[in-house]
DNA sequence: TCTGGGGTCCTAGGACCC
DNA sequence: TCTGGGGTCCTAGGACCC
């Protein structure tokens, strides 16, 4: 918590279909839900109009157009025009600091302290009023609300309070004022499950959590997030604006207009949720070691399975390969109502000539023991080409293709554009060697 | 005519290592 | 033939956010 106001917290009124508004006059004033148009989509923006019928963010659509009247538009989202407006705004906001956190499309944090601004109320106020101006009339009206306090916690709840096209500074000093009539779903964090728990033991308002021990809070909500809740109770929060983080997963998922079971058409589905997958992270320069698969179910039921590679990956087709044999061992049954494809575990993408090819290798029939005559397995990562090259080849997992116990097929990793050939190796073949002696002592 | 898509962070158990 | 404790990695699931 800070001394003087300084932390801002912008965001846009109801953006998608704000954008939407703007673009075609004739929805202006009109109910506007912008969302998934499917019989299996959601809302993801609803405008205020059509808010006032109770359409709600991620509202299945099929229960918005019931309760929406005629007349009301159902638009699929245009990403790139939302992207658009939203670099424009955030070019405005660039304008009042350098550290500017932008958290989504349409919210974003501003250091004012780093801008050299008057961070007196009367200052910020003033400031902020000119902010919206300048975003109004960037974007063709599209309208932010502004929240601006002595931490991203007080400035995000500050922006909350008068919605739309609001604006409220909470003073220093102020803080527990604001925040304690407050329900404790305000607070970033608390959630459907955690605002259940706490109404367990009386708890409705951030006032109400403020009476709370550490020890039980803890004990009620788990370590991270009850010492996570104990301090925003207390407007104690001194977290950063970080101007840009690193990504830390990239993923894709898709929902089946009807559950699918033709595994032809699953394993497309997956090489081309790998294809938009990989192609982001060779976009981006990044890779990464953990492939995960993830399966929703025609009842809803949903689960997930990962492997973590030897090496990290960006290759559709090792990412798709990987992914198949993940779903190959999960109950497929009753049909599949969606399918999604993840890497995590990313690091910046290693170049150069560890990825350059081999040039020989030959077929043979056996892994070596780890200890000739030890019946435990050896190590996981069999094979390394000496110099630059590397085998991935891993005892039932990772690039182990054909898991026979006589032979190994070895998929060796290519250069990025041209992934190499899938070979079989012996191993008593001289390229083959334990990476890491094993140490039974 | 049920419940999207893209993320982040946390927890818990087991394996493994020292 | 008795057995601690900490740390890290991996996997799976859950809560939450926009």
């Amino acid at each position: 918590m800070r001394r003087e106001p300084s932390i801002m917290h912008l965001d846009l009124d109801a953006f998608f279909a704000a954008v939407e508004q703007r673009d075609k006059p004739s929805l202006r004033g009109r109910p506007v839900v912008v969302g998934g148009t499917g019989g299996r989509g959601v809302v993801s923006t609803a405008s205020y109009e059509a808010r006032a019928f109770g359409a709600r963010s991620a509202m299945p659509t099929p229960e918005a157009r019931r309760i929406c009247p005629p007349g009301t538009a159902f638009l699929g989202p245009r990403f790139a025009a939302y992207q658009r407006t939203a670099e424009v705004v955030m070019a405005a906001l660039r304008e009042l600091s350098p550290l500017v956190e932008q958290v989504s499309v349409d919210e974003a944090y501003v250091d004012l302290a780093a801008g050299g601004h008057d961070l007196s109320v009367a200052g910020v106020t003033a400031l902020a009023t000119r902010l919206k101006d300048t975003i109004a009339a960037a974007t063709g009206g599209v309208t932010g609300s502004v929240g601006v306090g002595t931490s991203k916690s007080l400035a995000k709840i500050g922006s909350e309070l008068r919605k739309p096209d609001g604006l409220t500074v909470v003073p220093a000093g102020e803080e527990l004022a604001v925040l304690h009539p407050l329900p404790v779903r305000s607070l970033g964090g608390v959630g459907p499950a955690t605002a259940e728990r706490l109404a367990q033991v009386k708890v409705a308002t951030v006032g109400d959590l403020h009476r709370l021990s550490l020890i039980d809070l803890t004990t009620l909500v788990g370590q991270a997030h009850g010492a996570g809740l104990y301090r925003l109770a207390r407007a104690d929060d001194d977290r950063p604006v970080v101007t840009d983080r690193e990504a830390k997963s990239v993923s894709a998922e898709e929902t089946f207009a009807r559950d699918v079971t033709d595994p032809a058409r699953l394993t497309a589905e997956i090489d081309a949720l790998a294809a938009r997958v990989g192609s982001r992270l060779q976009r981006s320069g990044t890779s990464g070691r953990t492939v995960t698969l993830k399966v929703r179910r025609y009842d809803f039921s949903t689960l997930t399975r990962s492997q973590t590679l030897a090496q990290p990956v960006d290759d559709p087709r090792q990412i798709a390969a990987v992914a198949r044999r993940l779903l190959a061992a999960v109950d497929r049954s009753g049909g599949l109502r969606l399918l999604g494809v993840g890497v995590s575990g990313l690091s910046t993408y290693v170049q150069g000539d560890l990825f350059a090819e081999p040039d020989d290798a030959q077929p043979v029939d056996e892994l070596p023991d780890a200890v000739p005559g030890d019946p435990r397995p050896g190590p996981s990562v069999v094979a390394w080409y000496p110099g630059q090259d590397v085998v991935h080849a891993e005892r039932g997992a990772g690039w182990v293709w054909g898991s026979g116990l006589n032979r190994v097929t070895v998929r060796f990793e290519g250069p990025r554009t041209a992934p190499g050939p899938v070979r079989t190796l012996a191993a008593d073949d001289p390229a083959l060697q334990p990476a890491d002696p094993p140490d039974w002592t």
